[in-house]
DNA sequence: TGAAATCAATCAATCGTTTGATTAAAGTTG
DNA sequence: CAACTTTAATCAAACGATTGATTGATTTCA
């Protein structure tokens, strides 16, 4: 990358596009008002409707911009190793980067608490953070999984197993709070994440090698 | 208190808890409001103040029913079988029952979709549930688990293992429209929780009949 | 008749948004 | 360079609408 495409917000949008993200995946969004998201970016409540048109507009704002802090990590990995034991390898790196990422990222909290929000509510805009980001992920995931299996990169079992690949991983963030009381966790740190990926690591490596009957 | 333990609401009480149950559970606690409740109930508003006190009154009085209706239908099925292969067909059995109660089940899509984003959203309340709930199904589970693999029932692994297996079935509702998306389905009706509750046991099977290296 | 339940009407509070004034920097003109 | 205009941004204040809750009268039914 030469110059920045999808260029940061600055100055007060930017102090706005971060108390959304904050207030609006720690409480939701209509639970969240336009003076709370004010108070929080130091701002003053018309700014909202003058930056983005209104609570909606900057709620699209946050959107975008998880898109865009999302993009500019998950760049790259796009090869397919050569044997399928490489492919598991990689598989198993993405599962472990993606369990820290989704429970002990600190910077990135308020970007995951408002992206899986955002899909629990299947708010609108949604579409676009989809066609733009999960999609090709996730296509890309398949096509790891297909080389590590052997399967063909677009069925449907593979796109299915993928999804629980993912989903297992994300549910210990969502239910993090019912996670942390039952293993008598007081949080989810590096070492209890690390519990967790090697469990999950343990489970990937299971399902990778499982054929089924000719 | 009469005789029976766990009465089962009626009348406008009932008429109220299923308008919260589907409200909240499709638009959020704060999204919905109190008009909105009494006109889906066919109540009027001030009767949400008369019979449970208020809004936050009737979002305990769901969590209640909720329990109690989840109590009626997982009851049973606390018996572990003496052999491992039958603790494992148990296994299947629950994750399919499971998949297909999360996925397709009609008159209990509203009882899910709230109680998934009472757990989203961390609502108070909650611990009630965890400790009515959450936590026995989950201790039982993991005795299952514990049957099935040899380890111990109690121990980090095995609580583990049973939160990735249930999160991503879970992910499944959570993440419906991406799912369907993906996938290019419409809906995910039975013939979809079918291809679903396939793949997940063939994944079930795998991780139960891995064993750690000696 | 009397307690339980429902009703229309209303309450103060909060919501998202709009307004017009104010500031400061950039641009324009003679 | 000074004087004026333009523009973008921020601010306090207020707007109408909606919120959850309450009131007192009315209905229901035992």
């Amino acid at each position: 990358m030469t110059d920045t495409p999808l260029p940061a917000p600055e100055g007060t949008q930017a102090a706005l596009i971060a108390a959304g993200l904050h207030l609006f995946g720690r409480n939701g969004f209509a639970a969240t008002s336009t003076r709370d998201l004010a108070a929080r970016a130091g701002a003053n409540v018309a700014s909202i409707a003058y930056h983005f048109g209104g609570k909606e507009g900057l709620r699209h704002a946050c959107l975008k911009e998880v898109a865009r802090r999302m993009r500019a990590v998950l760049s790259g990995a796009d090869s397919i190793p050569g044997t399928p034991e490489a492919a598991a390898r990689q598989l198993e790196g993405m599962l472990r980067a993606l369990v820290f990422f989704l429970t002990t990222a600190k910077e990135s909290a308020d970007l995951v608490a408002f992206m899986l929000r955002e899909i629990a509510e299947a708010g609108p805009g949604l579409a676009d953070v989809y066609q733009d980001l999960i999609e090709p992920r996730h296509r890309a995931v398949c096509a790891l999984w297909a080389a590590a299996t052997g399967q063909d990169p677009e069925s449907e079992d593979v796109r299915i197993s993928v999804f629980a690949f993912i989903g297992q991983a994300i549910y210990f963030r969502i239910g993090r709070p019912i996670v942390e009381r039952r293993l008598g966790w007081s949080e989810i740190g590096p070492a209890e994440a690390e519990k967790i990926a090697d469990r999950l690591t343990l489970h990937l490596r299971a399902i990778l090698a499982e054929r089924p009957a000719p």
